[in-house]
DNA sequence: ATGCGAAGTTAACGGCGTTCACACATTAAC
DNA sequence: GTTAATGTGTGAACGCCGTTAACTTCGCAT
């Protein structure tokens, strides 16, 4: 048996804490997460959590872990519906399943792109094993992109700095390095566009303007859309 | 006298508990920003701090106020430093300087445009004071965008979401309606550009790519400035 | 059957926001 | 100039929080 009892039990254990943590962000917001309040939704007490994580920063981390994942799982679920389509098709369709899960799940967006924890501003790039879920995330949309440049390549831009070619080769080669680094240069700008529109529309910062963004968004994505010559 | 002698030193210890609020946000980060820590900053004790605001959070809708101030004050001098050139060279001097608020005080741009306080999300834009400073920020943008469309206007989109039209009518009447709406769309769009690659460089997002931003900044500045025909 | 380790408890420490009763100084009224 | 009112700050207390330590209990392997 590779799964013991206690093993399982305990992965339940881990699994409620999660839901009860998640349940309480939903419904009564971000600050009201504590230990005490996930044990007392369980019917335990918080000192308990201590044997499934190490303090409350790491639980947190942990659904910050978890959200990335759903978010990528649904992206991918999404664009997996229509995978005979064209590339430009299915990057359309992450970037309105990306918003769709935004708009649905405010509170765990906010977790995921709002503010990071104290100390975070300045320090390099982690590379542990929760960066590399991170990724996985805008691996979506970059292998699309990928995948679009391949079968329809778009127009370039021309002239591009020197000091951003030179930050982006090491970047290209994270992957191979068969991708010319213009072409993520554009990749880098939608990508801008598509966080920052559903950044300010879930954050409520276009509110100043508009009621309801989404033709605003879906015209932002007309307009990338003809950037990369669908 | 307009001011009496206790109205002097009200204001001097409100003063004083900002920059204590402040310094601590700075180097402590955000959650360090307590009363007690502030009151300890400034030997006194917490509940003194409730004649001067009324609990913690609105003390921190406070900081918001005052740093949206700064920022829009700090945005004007820029621009004002050059005020006999084009709107088009006046905006991107105010598009640098955004960017540059946010990166030398990430704490305080957190606290701005980080995720909102609970409850947020879905609640009707308000209208009190607070708000409309928070609107003195965009302000200053979009008067230079109404300068440059009247000096040299740019191209205008055509085939706009009627519903899109329809939600930048009240918005168009704000302030004086003499601006076509098309050209409204223009400038949601050169905000949500500049608010995503800020956002995103200030909260560390890019770093998966980059190292220093500041040239994809400038590229996607050009962009905008081409965009408006300068 | 015994012993070990995992899981959970209670108690406690210090920090937090907040309220309340109280002391003190300043101002205002007579 | 005395007195009342008002503004300003303190100290104690309540209930929340994260976290640690000592202790119990239970499952499981030997």
């Amino acid at each position: 048996m590779v799964e013991t009892r206690r093993e399982r039990v305990r992965a339940a254990t881990t699994q409620e804490i999660v839901d009860s943590a998640r349940r309480i962000l939903v419904t009564e917001g971000r600050e009201a997460v504590s230990l005490r309040a996930i044990a007392r939704d369980m019917g335990m007490t918080a000192p308990a959590l201590y044997r499934y994580f190490d303090g409350h920063e790491n639980l947190i981390k942990h659904l910050c872990h978890v959200f990335q994942d759903e978010l990528a799982t649904v992206i991918e679920g999404e664009v997996g519906l229509i995978a005979g389509k064209d590339a430009g098709e299915r990057l359309v369709v992450a970037c309105r399943a990306f918003r769709r899960w935004s708009l649905d799940h405010p509170n765990e967006y906010g977790l995921l792109f709002g503010s990071p924890l104290p100390g975070v501003f300045r320090t390099p790039m982690p590379k542990d094993a929760e960066a590399m879920t991170a990724h996985r995330f805008a691996a979506v949309f970059l292998m699309l992109f990928v995948e679009l440049w391949r079968t329809r390549p778009f127009r370039l831009p021309e002239e591009v700095d020197p000091r951003l070619i030179a930050q982006l080769t090491s970047f290209q080669q994270g992957f191979g390095g068969e991708l010319p680094i213009e072409c993520l240069v554009v990749f880098l700008d939608c990508w801008v566009r598509l966080q920052g529109i559903v950044s300010l529309e879930v954050f409520g910062h276009l509110r100043f303007a508009l009621t309801d963004a989404e033709p605003m968004f879906e015209m932002t994505l007309a307009d990338l859309r003809e950037r990369l010559g669908a």
